[in-house]
DNA sequence: GCAGGTGTGAGACAAAAGTCTCAAAATGCA
DNA sequence: TGCATTTTGAGACTTTTGTCTCACACCTGC
């Protein structure tokens, strides 16, 4: 995708070009709604904003970021989900899990460039589009509708990773399963016990007493 | 403080009225920088912040928002401390402390009109300024400037709050006291045990056992 | 169908954290 | 200074959680 073009003279599309947006629209309806869900935008800013949009197929397994690397990216997840775990000696801590339609990052005071504490990774075979963070903020400047869109995008994924923010702090190891199990039961659904321990903050064997209670 | 006034004729202040303001920027010249740090302001940004700042004395446990209420403000620190906590059951969990120069608000979902889940109230005798959170985005379409301050202050909270989100997940109890000793000391100084025990996500038992051990 | 990897459930024991209690220490205020 | 209130440290005991282990179920590809 020649995105440059786009980036520098939005006004100046040729035909042929507008027909090539026009298709990218069409193949992610679903990808515009995420962000039509957040704020309406103007067709010309949905044309600029798809046409900056990187697709990705990642494997179980496969990371979009990898710890200590810079997230310079936000990473919106179309189909399949995206894990954000923390490595402490070798072994797997899960943060945080992004199924579709959810916007992923690391954001570590606010800045772009912080070396990353947290891997994110596919957790099945997924679909994830790749949007330049540095690029949502030059258009920032152009756009007042992507303005508000960059806005909602970051205050989006903050509130979503610190929504659990106090579930450790406030409930119990059983409190902590019910919750989940009323308020995100497909995070049981899909994502394996092992995973789903940690990011409870307990053990497998707790978390499988836990289960055997009910 | 008339605050209408400098809203609607910001540029239109008569001299009594500016002196007034000059007046305040003495006073509260710490507040002032607790913003210049957040995102340099101009001279008529500055003057109409400081007008619609409401400050407040208030004494050990009097409560800025209770648990129920709808939080319309972002309170900033200037002397003393801010607790936020959660009533389980009659029992108290501190969820964050607010120390001079940090802002505090509830922040659910972003969005202004959501009850309370938590009780903010000081610490110790406190002096806070209180800024509305409306009056905050209605100078935002104004004043560019303050459109990025306002940005800064919540980014800043969401940052803060979800600064210890993934402790209680990734270290274990002894750690998270250790991690807290290291990386914010002077919580350990002026916050009681007790109140440090449910924010570490433990006990009071375990809190003195752990620095007993040392 | 079968081999190999992956995820799961549970027993046995050890370790850690919670509960209840009370006396000592620190703090605040008249 | 002295009294009342709050905060703290720790003993004794109970309950929960963690560690290590192993067997079994369930896929998946050959």
């Amino acid at each position: 995708m020649n995105s440059h073009f786009y980036f520098l003279w939005p006004a100046d599309l040729y035909e042929h070009e507008r027909r090539g947006i026009y298709y990218l629209w069409i193949v992610n309806e679903k990808i515009l709604e995420y962000f039509l869900q957040l704020v309406p935008l103007s067709e010309e800013s949905i044309a600029i904003l798809t046409a900056n949009l990187e697709h990705k197929t990642l494997e179980k397994g496969e990371a979009v970021l990898k710890e200590g690397q810079i997230c310079t990216d936000v990473y919106l997840v179309e189909k399949g989900y995206l894990r954000t775990y923390y490595n402490k000696d070798g072994i797997e801590i899960n943060i945080h899990f992004n199924f579709e339609g959810t916007f992923a990052t690391y954001l570590k005071s606010s800045k772009v460039g912080e070396a990353s504490a947290f891997t994110i990774e596919a957790g099945e075979k997924s679909e994830v589009w790749i949007l330049s963070r540095q690029k949502l903020v030059d258009l920032s400047l152009l756009y007042p509708d992507i303005m508000l869109l960059s806005r909602r995008v970051i205050s989006r994924i903050l509130v979503d990773t610190s929504a659990n923010n106090s579930l450790l702090r406030i409930y119990s190891p059983a409190e902590r399963y019910q919750y989940i199990e009323k308020n995100n039961p497909q995070l049981l659904q899909r994502v394996s016990l092992s995973h789903m321990a940690s990011y409870l903050g307990m053990t497998r064997r707790t978390l499988t007493r836990i289960r055997g209670k009910k």
